[in-house]
RNA sequence: GUCUUGUUAGCUCAGCUGGUAGAGCACGUCACUUUUAAUGAUGUGGCCGAUGGUUCGAAUCCAUCACAGGACACCA
């Protein structure tokens, strides 16, 4: 089982060795006084001076070794903290009696945690390094790192692994660091705006909010099934009912759904609602955001993604029955036609389900002959009421309703629409929803009454927006799965065979 | 869910039409006090993803399964 491999087996024994020699291998004790980064900025002078070297300047610095180069008398090694690499130069006699060749030789290796003192100064090859006085270990690896050269590349080892992923491909946490980043500023930019951040329950007695399969988890003590969250909407109007004006949660959502390169099972997304204003309040605010972003995180204006290049200076509006036309080139005369419809797709080989609505045809044409080409930010706007459940009626066009989805390379990365605050219209449509669950489909809404009591008493006219957190960090820095942007994605278990027959004993 | 490609040492990968397992890195030993994937010599290291079949003989051929990557479908 656990360390029966030979190579740690190996290690197991060099530890062991180490404290008969008493050293602690896993010692605390760090004095460390500066980061790599630091003393590569600090000691930049070095190179310039006529000796390229400062022995009166100390530095201890901490990471892990990298690379090991032993010369005999000599050696270079290189650490690595988070903040970057630096190369230390270890001799001989430089160090204790014997502790170079009985210790530092033997017992120190590759992928261990070391904490090195010493002087600034320049090799031979022009290379600020650290030229060591002293060298302590502070954690014995006893799995050996990959290879030095490769790395870790093997996808699966790298999701499932990603401490590894870490060590082997640093530059990985730079993505990360832009997600953190896009979270703090989203934070940031909402409670600037005068929006209070809530948390509402993961745990919900009827998964509503969206179209999807949730996760079933029990409570024991009170005997009932919960659902975790599809999506927090429902209670975040339920606050603005409340009294609370523009109110914002972010955090995860579960779908009990197929994973593939967009879709984990949890995913974040940050969800908002601003009382007394309509879509168009909210296609401003999210163009307002986008540079948010993009000044705080210094990116360019064009911005590549994959082959494409989308260019974020450039935001579009436009209705969806109008982009079919000027963007998706399909025929105006037949936008307004079910069988026209059906006909123009079955020439173009493709077949939909049968008894679709307009509306739904009308989704299908953009599905299939518009999105992919809206690579520049574009809001399209004036849904079909009937691809558009939870959003209210355009007072003009009853047909059509007061939402935009926002498309950038290709892709729909924002929802948001005017909400819907008739509660009679709203029982109604639940009612519709109900029917649709008993005609088998399993992921139509449930009838959730507290929330038709709730808008009873009254929701202001409310605008709100979701946006998926993941698919955004994917394109701000180019990654084309959601296993790139979730340090730990969901992976199926390895070795499932007793898994397998314990759910096949349920 | 369908199609497709992959799974061999800790890692990165070879292994042809079936004949009993290879390299580089890492690790051990030796040499080497300014290297840059250090170098040179030498050695250890494997249930060839799992199960079954064909065969005198299977890492190799066939089937089933598992996991992963890619594409498509479904889904927001």
């Amino acid at each position: 089982m656990a360390f029966e491999n030979k190579f740690v087996q190996q290690r197991i024994e060099k530890a062991e060795l180490l404290k008969k020699e008493g050293i602690n291998p896993y010692s605390n004790d760090s004095k460390r006084n500066t980061t790599i980064i630091k003393y590569l900025n600090v000691n930049s002078d070095i190179e310039s001076k006529e000796e390229k070297r400062d022995e009166h300047r100390h530095y201890i610095v901490s990471g892990r070794i990298k690379l090991f180069r032993i010369m005999g008398k000599a050696s270079f090694i290189k650490i690595e903290d988070e903040s970057g690499m630096l190369q230390v130069y270890v001799a001989r006699d430089n160090l204790p009696e014997g502790f170079y060749n009985d210790v530092f030789k033997k017992l120190v290796e590759v992928g261990d945690i070391v904490e090195i003192s010493g002087y600034p100064f320049v090799t031979g090859q022009g290379e600020l390094s650290l030229h060591a006085s002293e060298v302590k270990l502070l954690t014995k690896a006893i799995s050996p790192l990959p290879e030095k050269f490769h790395g870790v590349t093997d996808k699966e080892i790298r999701y499932r692994k990603r401490y590894l992923d870490l060590i082997m491909n640093s530059d990985i946490r730079r993505t990360f660091q832009t997600r953190s980043k896009v979270i703090s500023l989203t934070r940031r930019f909402f409670e600037e705006k005068g929006f209070l951040e809530v948390e509402t329950p993961m745990m919900h007695p009827i998964a509503g909010g969206a179209n999807a399969r949730p996760f079933i988890t029990h409570h024991n003590a009170l005997g009932i099934d919960r659902f975790l969250r599809i999506a927090p909407e429902l209670y975040l109007k339920r606050l603005i009912v409340g009294g609370f004006e523009a109110v914002f949660e972010i955090n995860r959502n579960f779908r009990n759904e197929g994973m593939d390169a967009t879709h984990n099972p949890e995913f974040t997304s940050i969800e908002f609602y601003w009382a007394y204003k309509t879509y168009k309040d909210l296609i401003v605010i999210t163009k307002e955001y986008f540079k948010y972003l993009f000044d705080h995180l210094n990116l360019p204006t064009l911005l590549p993604y994959g082959d494409l290049e989308v260019n974020f200076g450039n935001f579009t509006e436009i209705p969806l029955i109008e982009s079919l036309t000027t963007i998706g080139g399909v025929p105006a005369e037949i936008t307004n036609s079910k069988e026209e419809i059906v006909k123009f797709l079955n020439s173009k080989n493709i077949t939909v389900k049968p008894d679709l609505n307009l509306g739904q045809l009308q989704g299908e044409l953009f599905d299939e002959f518009v999105e992919g080409k809206l690579i520049d930010p574009t809001f399209i706007t004036e849904y079909p009421v009937e691809i558009s459940p939870l959003a209210r009626r355009s007072d003009e066009n009853p047909d059509i309703t007061e939402r935009f989805e926002l498309f950038i390379a290709g892709r729909e990365i924002a929802n948001a629409f005017s909400e819907l605050n008739d509660p009679v219209d709203q029982y109604n449509r639940f009612k519709g929803q109900v029917d649709a669950k008993d005609a088998g489909d399993d992921e139509a809404h449930e009838m959730d009454e507290d929330f038709i009591d709730a808008l009873s008493y009254g929701m202001a006219p409310t605008a709100g927006q979701g946006i998926g957190i993941d698919r955004l960090v994917m394109l701000l820095t180019n990654e084309h799965s959601i296993r790139d942007v979730l340090l730990f994605p969901a992976m199926k278990p390895i070795h499932n065979d007793e898994q397998t027959t314990q759910n096949e004993e349920l």
